[in-house]
DNA sequence: TAAGTTCTTGCATGCGCTTGCATTGCTGGT
DNA sequence: ACCAGCAATGCAAGCGCATGCAAGAACTTA
């Protein structure tokens, strides 16, 4: 069938049309009479004809490709979510293209050029830490951008997070509730906002059950990092051990978990009580079970497209949203025996 | 600086030279002098300028896109592959168009589709049911493609994968070096070369031995079908039990695991020894602390890379090629006590 | 049936860039 | 000092499609 690019002026040719019919039976809403839109479609078929994405978005102005900025895949809340919201944003038309910020890191305004050099429609910005300078960038270039999982204090960005600050506060309640008073906590990165909402909003449940945290230590969302601070709170020491922790997220509690069982002998839940953050699919494993906060990723991708296709759609009237998505606390064997 | 869409004929006008100029400049290897680069460099800065690449892949006919169709991200070693094979492509100026073909799943024809939409410069496909119609449709429109981690009894396609076979023998040679005879497996989805080539090597292996396989469930991939496949060899039985099972990928092994351990209260590796392929990050998490085989993920991507922009670059004197990159067992508790 | 509407359709232009070709200006060899 | 040879540039024609505009077709209404 078909041998090598087939335009819209062959087709014309073969169905007897103008290329700017052809271009209107492509083109949704546009004016064509039925008849010439069959006359058309024939024609398209037995040329095995399909419009080209490219040229239809210089012609138009709109690519229908949104940018996607990744930090890391490492964290399983990402594939996750990457798969949930390449898939969505299929259904509606769009397509990823996606750009990798690590090994980049730092210079993420370059990974912003790039991605502008496409003429997206619009970015997603999954696990990033913004600047100003970004989003001065992106509105300057009339591109709508939403931060998935990321919060900032900025004014005329969307963000889309789960309500992390009420999941921290969750897990106060819930471990207090056990009766554990002595409690530690394994921060990730400062410069993540989920960190510091989860933060404050478990030291914000101790506080309301007249608690203080016990032990802190600093994870940065890094397995290795989180197993120091880990060995560091639990290790050998002759102040008390806390009964239970907090881990920032599930990446790192697994990881905790593993060195309190794997090097310091302790049981889970019994000498120790574990819970993360995020409900990745690992968490539900046999060997971890862990207690966690889930993180709503079909909600939230939901919620990102909806805003992204908003402000895309008319860019005047738009509204930047904050969403914060509660999330259930899942309650598993690493806090509890369900014997 | 820049309000909105500078184009080349702007700074063109601005730094007093021709549009095909500026085109130049910003076209390696073409030819313009140090004085008029300096000048047209110097206007764009100015204007904040630069090329729209789709305007540029529509008067070129190269896009620098790749297409990458995977169909899951749930076995965490693609997740991994993508990370490295999207940076990898990064760092040769080509970015990477994702598309899901898990829940179109079938019709992965119509994601074929799409993708041509774009013009790509070419298409990888990871864990992909290929069909022959497919590799014609590319091949008609031009497009070069390379399967990863998918072999393909198939003329001029090219394929990266681990050597399978080899591996699967490996694991044979060393389970049966620990002394175990009983030996069970749990295959993955029949349709992947992987599953095929893996269990080949490891029949040829025990074969070598003198022994056969004792048992066999499948598991096609997925988590559930694995537990009961777990379930269904060690559940209660008047037969002997297998000492050692060998399971398609990581994936699943762990998922079995879970079962033998959880549900059976085996004890690993004491009462079964288990095996699995891939070596994702988990399999090293102190709770499976996995034996397995490990894929390269490093090479294998740097080969795809490779591959494609071959064929790209030359596609007359391009040769297809078929890599199987071997991986080396890494061996770890869940076959051997360390004491 | 004639005037007034609404739909269709083709024409022509343009989106922003690349690239073949022809022109110009230079360099160097003799 | 003269011409071959080449690098640098501009010109103009596209790449494949979208779309405003005006002309024509079809349909309404009285």
């Amino acid at each position: 069938m078909a041998s090598t690019k087939v335009t819209s002026l062959q087709v014309a040719k073969r169905a007897g049309v103008s290329q700017s019919a052809v271009s209107r039976v492509f083109t949704p809403g546009a004016s064509v009479s039925e008849k010439t839109a069959n006359k058309v479609r024939r024609a398209a078929d037995a040329l095995g004809y399909r419009p080209n994405v490219l040229a239809r978005a210089v012609a138009s102005g709109r690519s229908r490709i949104i940018g996607l900025v990744v930090a890391y895949l490492d964290n399983y809340f990402y594939p996750e979510a990457l798969e949930k919201l390449s898939t969505a944003l299929q259904a509606k038309g769009y397509h990823v293209l996606i750009f990798m910020a690590s090994l980049t890191a730092g210079n993420i305004d370059d990974v912003v050029d790039e991605i502008l050099d496409y003429q997206v429609d619009g970015i997603v910005f999954a696990s990033v830490a913004m600047s100003s300078s970004i989003v001065e960038r992106c509105q300057g270039a009339g591109v709508p951008i939403v931060l998935f999982n990321r919060r900032q204090d900025m004014s005329g960005v969307s963000a889309i997070t789960s309500d992390n600050f009420a999941g921290g506060r969750k897990v106060a309640d819930y471990l207090v509730g056990l009766g554990h008073r002595q409690i530690g906590y394994i921060a990730g990165w400062e410069g993540a906002s989920t960190q510091r909402d989860r933060e404050a909003g478990f030291r914000a449940g101790l506080k309301a059950h007249g608690i203080e945290m016990a032990k802190r230590g600093v994870g940065n969302f890094d397995t290795q990092q989180a197993k120091q601070a880990a060995r560091d709170m639990f290790g050998p020491s002759d102040q008390q051990l806390p009964t239970a922790l907090f881990v920032a997220n599930d990446h790192m509690a697994i990881a905790a978990i593993d060195v309190l069982r794997g090097e310091l002998g302790l049981a889970i839940p019994k000498d120790v009580a574990v819970v993360g953050y995020d409900d990745v699919p690992p968490a539900s494993w046999g060997a971890y079970n862990l207690t966690t906060v889930r993180q709503r990723a079909n909600l939230m991708v939901q919620q990102t497209v909806e805003t992204l296709l908003a402000e895309i759609s008319e860019p005047e009237t738009f509204e930047p949203r904050q969403i914060a998505i509660d999330g259930p606390l899942v309650i598993r064997g690493s806090t509890e025996d369900n014997k």
